[in-house]
DNA sequence: TTATGTAAAGATAATTATTCTCATTTATGG
DNA sequence: CCATAAATGAGAATAATTATCTTTACATAA
């Protein structure tokens, strides 16, 4: 199902369909902590174990551009990814590395309401994420 | 002014007052625009020619760990710095790296309003800050 | 169904940002 | 002014990522 939606997608973007692309998307999924490369790699080389890391970041690189995943900003220098490309919030560990995504609607439409009012001068606002630092009280 | 109360903090947290270190401040603070390491080594470069790389590197993780400094969260694999340590949020320019200060309170209450009747399930908020993207309208 | 053009993958070298090591220097408290 | 611990400088080392170039394989169409 997820596996048909994203070679959907592939081929709609003119992408060819490729197991090492098939195999990355899935790990990110299925992985489902904004994992790093490295973390992605570990896990698709379980039953993919010739995959380059070359191609890992070239195949990361071009999911990002088409839409299909996306960066998750954080204050280390390890990019990390997110296969949720729909609009949600993330929830950062002030402790560990840990993200977790939040989806809030009402929020956004608080947010969004506010900002139909205010302006901010000179800006024309594309998007709007928050970045919510805590802690997690479980596991 | 900037650099006496620079100074200041630098005792109180118990590290030695180097002109590294306020020239490593300073450059922060007057470049403006949350410089990455490389630029703030060059804007130190012209009055301090020999300032060691690693001595940057290590200033700023000082300086963030101290909480003078804070790293700005962003998509490259690239660390920037911001000399505001006061809450506020950020504007993302979609198009280029520009990123800027954006301060409100009145939203900050919104939100925390917001957050004060909606818990979020097993999570302790500490921070919220938004990162904004969109397109700037002037230069 | 197979041939073919082209995009993608693999291997590995190169680059970039950052961290580490250690000898030397310097700020600060007595 | 001295002692000493902390900080800097220089350069090597590391880690993450990107680039290069050859080989492979997806996808279109004969």
């Amino acid at each position: 199902m997820t596996n048909d939606f994203f070679r959907e997608q592939l081929k709609q973007k003119g992408l060819k369909v490729t197991p090492q692309r098939v195999a990355i998307y899935e790990a990110v999924v299925n992985l489902n902590n904004h994992p790093t490369a490295e973390k992605i790699i570990d896990y698709i080389r379980r039953n993919h174990p010739n995959i380059a890391i070359g191609t890992v970041y070239k195949v990361l690189d071009s999911l990002v551009d088409n839409n299909l995943l996306k960066k998750v900003k954080n204050d280390k220098d390890i990019m990390r990814y997110d296969a949720v490309v729909s609009h949600h919030h993330h929830l950062y560990c002030s402790e560990t590395d840990r993200i977790e995504d939040y989806e809030d609607e009402l929020l956004d439409k608080l947010i969004n309401e506010y900002f139909k009012n205010k302006k901010i001068e000179k800006f024309e606002i594309q998007d709007i994420t928050l970045q919510i630092t805590g802690k997690f009280n479980n596991n």
